[in-house]
RNA sequence: GCACCGUUCGUCUAGAGGUUAGGACACCGCCCUUUCAAGGCGGUAACACGGGUUCGAGUCCCGUACGGUGUACCA
């Protein structure tokens, strides 16, 4: 079988992080048969519209690695990928399900639909369209019908559910699923402003676009039985689906803000590494079945199955993912890195950017931060000379210290950092002369030379830095 | 309420009838060490509950509980 599958975003806002794994999921199992991966954009309702969201998400999603073969920016031969664009055949679509009997036409409007699911609800029973007492082609008979639709009354067209049948499928994460024709709603299929909802639009181009599989998030396992009856009703056999779990919140409820990032763009801003990410959240919820833990686009590639794919909910853990970042960031080539930190710390004003020195810098201090961005700050001593203000009492602390101001005298007048031992010598001898063990020194030392208590290891920090400014910064000190 | 889906350490998960229930994050301890990390080593910690089936159940079946999603002229 030729594999055809889609990401199908509505373009209401940012690109959600649970959009984007469906999407890699998507993508991956694409990439994985040798198929094709389409974005189809479901713009269906007119009114929840967002400028500039479509153009959005497919930044996020390349900025993620994830790329289409067909969709609205690329092309390709089953379009238009844009369901606004698609009007007519819907439209004709819906025709097709009247004239064979599996459609009708309804005429309710809003309020009398509200007052309906209000008495349902006082009833006890669960809301559903009542066919047989509301406003439509069955209660109001063929002449009335017409009579309406000449007049141009306000319609939709709503899907003739056989209430005595079960419908039943098999999802390729939860295995069979069987709901009783009698628990499913008539769905409308088109709106009254003429456009499809969902349901239909998708089920019409998911076949038309030879859709092989559709892998959606869970959230829409509960309109899959619609969507099998669709099929059968336009005499289509239906594609494979696999509804994969959702991503939550610590307290199990749908990932949502109030809780942390949920947008992509969220993430790339706070500085996520792309593949970081892409790791991470391929493993929420998906497992090769050994037990790595880094993969590359490719080896994800290589590896993945929906058989893998897991039935449960994945909370989303940003802790799980801070580590996966700091690991990406110790792994990867420093040159490379400094290239993407050197804009950052222009902007800071900072002298010291040459890139092997910034590439230098990035190796060193990397193992002790979490994002790249964080080393611009926490190596401020590296790259620039106005090293960081200290609280009052501290700098007063150090400055009438005169046991280190004697161990500083010596040490700026021996400061020898021609090799790791050479330091260490001078530095107890220093500390000696300030009547201190060696291990007294070191830190107040750092402290006089970068204004933090901790960085990485002194010798190298300060061979990085150079005798000549750290002279100047124990003169600045002892001034 | 009703329907559907789900339930292994706090979290992500391995496990496809016989395991000392494994790994990772987090947490704790030790080592390393001039600080903080990183790294190494070790530790605490789980099969929701109750019935079956079976010589044997985390694994299969049923029920209960709990949770989630859905229940729109939104997707």
């Amino acid at each position: 079988m030729d594999v055809r599958v889609r990401f199908a975003p509505s373009p209401t806002g940012f690109l959600h992080i649970g959009s984007l794994r469906t999407a890699l999921y998507n993508f991956l199992f694409a990439r994985h048969h040798g198929g094709v991966m389409i974005l189809r954009v479901e713009d269906t309702d007119r009114t929840r519209l967002v400028e500039g969201a479509m153009d959005e998400q497919i930044a996020s999603l390349a900025w993620a690695g994830v790329t289409f073969d067909e969709g609205p920016h690329v092309g390709g031969a089953y379009g238009p990928y844009v369901q606004s664009e698609r009007f007519d055949l819907y439209r004709e679509h819906a025709q097709v399900l009247l004239a064979n009997g599996t459609a009708y036409y309804a005429f309710d409007t809003a309020e009398e639909l509200d007052a309906m699911r209000t008495r349902q609800q006082a009833a006890g029973i669960a809301p559903r369209y009542d066919r047989s007492a509301m406003r439509n082609q069955f209660t109001l008979g063929e002449a009335e019908t017409q009579r309406l639709l000449d007049d141009g009354a306000p319609h939709v067209v709503r899907l003739l559910v056989p209430l005595t049948r079960e419908v039943r499928f098999t999802d390729m994460v939860r295995g069979d699923v069987v709901v009783a024709g009698r628990e499913i709603d008539d769905q409308i299929l088109l709106k009254s402003d003429g456009f499809p909802t969902y349901h239909l639009a998708n089920v019409v181009d998911d076949h038309l676009m030879r859709i092989s599989h559709v892998i959606r998030a869970e959230e829409w396992l509960p309109s899959t039985p619609k969507h099998v009856l669709l099929y059968e009703a336009f005499g289509w056999a239906p594609p494979i689906f696999a509804h994969v779990p959702l991503l939550l919140n610590p307290d199990r409820s749908k990932m949502s803000k109030r809780h942390g990032d949920v947008m992509v763009r969220d993430f790339r801003a706070r500085g996520y590494f792309p593949d970081a990410l892409v790791n991470f959240v391929a493993l929420c919820g998906w497992n090769p079945g050994s037990t790595g833990e880094f993969f590359s686009m490719e080896e994800l590639i290589q590896h993945f199955a929906l058989e893998r794919v897991q039935k449960a909910g994945a909370i989303f853990d940003y802790k799980k993912l801070d580590w996966m970042n700091a690991q990406y960031l110790t792994s990867k080539d420093p040159a490379q890195l400094a290239d993407v930190l050197l804009p950052l710390l222009q902007e800071r004003g900072h002298a010291y950017i040459e890139r092997d020195y910034v590439a230098a810098a990035i190796k060193l201090l990397r193992e002790r931060v979490t994002f790249l961005a964080d080393i611009a700050e926490f190596g401020d001593y590296i790259f620039g000379d106005t090293l960081a203000t200290l609280a009052s009492d501290v700098a007063q602390g150090l400055r009438e210290n005169s046991a280190l101001r004697k161990a500083c005298e010596h040490i700026r007048a021996h400061l020898d950092l021609s090799s790791a031992e050479s330091f260490k010598t001078c530095a107890s001898e220093a500390a000696a002369a300030g009547g201190l063990k060696p291990g007294q020194f070191m830190k107040p030392l750092r402290m006089v030379l970068t204004h933090r208590e901790v960085g990485a290891d002194l010798y190298e920090t300060l061979t990085l830095i150079g005798t000549e400014r750290c002279l100047a910064r124990l003169d600045a000190y002892l001034a």
